[in-house]
DNA sequence: CTGTTAGCGCCTTCAC
DNA sequence: GTGAAGGCGCTAACAG
């Protein structure tokens, strides 16, 4: 392995001038800084972080630690990120959690122990808590990517819950449906929570019942129980649209209808929270679309702007909108009711 | 900051013995290692990685290089790879390089300077040997996912892009088809090469030629150039099937179908490599699955064998099959000929 | 079974 | 403008 050691002997200077020019720090002769930089490109000379690290405490080393990789929202929110952290000069490692709380505490504590500068992290929901004041106490700086944590002080990037449910909810209220059913993410994540506390508000402004909710997990293979739970109500019960809190709720969601021969929209239609992606060849469901890619950037921003003091006391919280996108997925009742 | 000399001042013993605690090295009485242990947890002291990986030239972390992360291809060789080095107490990072050559580089060197002891990646392309060159430099093992090098030994993981090509091929003929055109991807890369030259020779065991071949970025976002010359074709020129190389390029190329007003498959059939994910609402694509999870798995475990000297000398080159999966969007267009 | 010494590669501080 | 000394936190090697 190469170290300033070595380019110093061969350069003639002390192992001190040349990591002055790695540097750049201090003043240094043009003549000895090209020799040095000369001979450094000339042997391949790379400096080793871990010794930087130990002598200066920092490590230019941002990561990125979300729930689910094979979401396209998050892989927009990587983009973001990575983008950003480039920009100001910062590296960027990515840590998928899968939702596994487990998985979410060794990545901490492996984060911790390789010294990074600053975490940004969408916590796989309030268990989290543990592994943020982890972070706090060993002094790394972090913001929340859309999930909030009670308690926990930090700069935040979110999106709007609210909002974006109510779009969802008015849309397939104007469609003419009346029961509308949530299925919902997992109730320790902020998200959850708020998607089904305005799914109920804005049922109850239109007088309408909020009856039929539905748990599940963010990520969830069998849609199947809830959608059978579903279709075991009589018709004049069962709800005529599905509100998911995420896309992957609502694809699930959708195969397990068509199990039970339920076309989407003609007999159900489902909306949800999120696009689905570059790969999304027939885009057909109706949905809140977050701008995800914003989410990783400006958490970035925000994140770097800490780490090197540059950030107001107070923490920043930003709030970033949700997009109604109709498409095929939400069908008119009214229409059907009369053609047929 | 707590170190192991705050730990071995509260235990009374020395330093080292801490460090022998941590690292169950060495023998140490009950007594000693329970205090050890019980002063550990109270101070929640965690291991300074760069420190160690000073003294030791160890990290116990792995770096995944892929192309592109929104492609679920790579999302699900992630998950593979992940799972692999939890398993074998290896912490995994990954680095997104787009397809770029200059964010490769960066991150190669970075991941030199932060002393990770193996890398698994899927080089951009041809001009990555000089990374793969930095790496050999700085003794750094690697095993190569999906693309080739040449000249560059080490082991690898591949698809068999020679029977996937031909598998789609031969589908392709006996649903009736006489012109295929191939949506290549950059020919700096090996899969582009080795499906070029496959789709070459199984349309000559047919009689066939392969005068149809275009162009393009594995991610490219504009499909419509290509698209374009192919209809400007007459008629009795032009392809009735497309074969894409990836699944972005077939996405893109039905998209730009579409704007152009021609059917998929009616009027144009479309197959390529690999699927389109979990996002894949209502999969219609004809496609040459790769096993992507495996590449990741299995790449790990050949690296970690390297990293902890269990390989056999001569590097392993291990191929993976490509499964025919057959959707609506490529049609038999001898009975549409009877039909019509 | 436990402790001491020295060094990993770099940078901060102080000196010239 | 340049250099020397010391230390960051940890562990290998040796000692007892």
């Amino acid at each position: 392995m190469v170290t300033i050691y070595d380019i110093a002997q061969k350069a003639n200077v002390s192992p001190m001038t040349v990591s002055r020019v790695i540097n750049k720090s201090g003043n240094i002769s043009e003549t000895t800084r090209k020799k040095v930089e000369e001979i450094i490109k000339e042997m391949g000379y790379i400096p080793n972080s871990s010794a930087r690290k130990l002598s200066t405490n920092k490590s230019k080393i941002l990561a990125l630690v979300i729930t689910d990789i094979t979401n396209p929202f998050f892989t927009k929110v990587t983009r973001g990120a990575e983008d950003k952290a480039m920009q100001m000069g910062y590296q960027l490692i990515l840590c998928n959690t899968d939702e596994n709380l487990k998985k979410e505490s060794d990545y901490i504590n492996m984060l911790i122990s390789s010294g990074v500068d600053g975490v940004l992290i969408t916590p796989t929901g309030d268990q989290s808590k543990k592994n943020l004041r982890t972070l706090i106490k060993h002094n790394i700086p972090f913001t929340l990517l859309d999930r909030k944590i009670e308690d926990i002080q930090s700069d935040e990037v979110n999106g709007d819950s609210r909002e974006g449910t109510r779009k969802l909810i008015e849309h397939l209220i104007n469609q003419g449906h009346e029961k509308i059913a949530l299925f919902n993410g997992p109730l320790n994540t902020s998200t959850a929570r708020e998607r089904q506390k305005a799914y109920i508000e804005t049922l109850k402004i239109y007088g309408l019942e909020a009856n039929e909710i539905y748990q599940s997990h963010y990520k969830q293979e069998n849609a199947n129980e809830n959608v059978k739970k579903l279709l075991s109500l009589s018709i004049t019960e069962r709800p005529t649209a599905i509100f998911a809190a995420n896309n992957f709720i609502a694809v699930n969601t959708i195969k397990a209808l068509h199990l039970h021969n339920v076309n989407v929209p003609e007999e159900m239609s489902v909306v949800c929270f999120d696009d689905l992606g570059p790969v999304d060849l027939y885009p057909f469901l109706t949905v809140a679309s977050q701008p995800a890619y914003n989410f990783g950037f400006t958490g970035t921003q925000l994140l770097i702007d800490r780490i090197e003091k540059k950030a107001p006391p107070e923490y920043r919280k930003i709030v970033l909108p949700a997009e109604l996108i109709v498409r095929k997925s939400s069908i008119n009742i009214k229409d059907t009711k009369t053609l047929s």
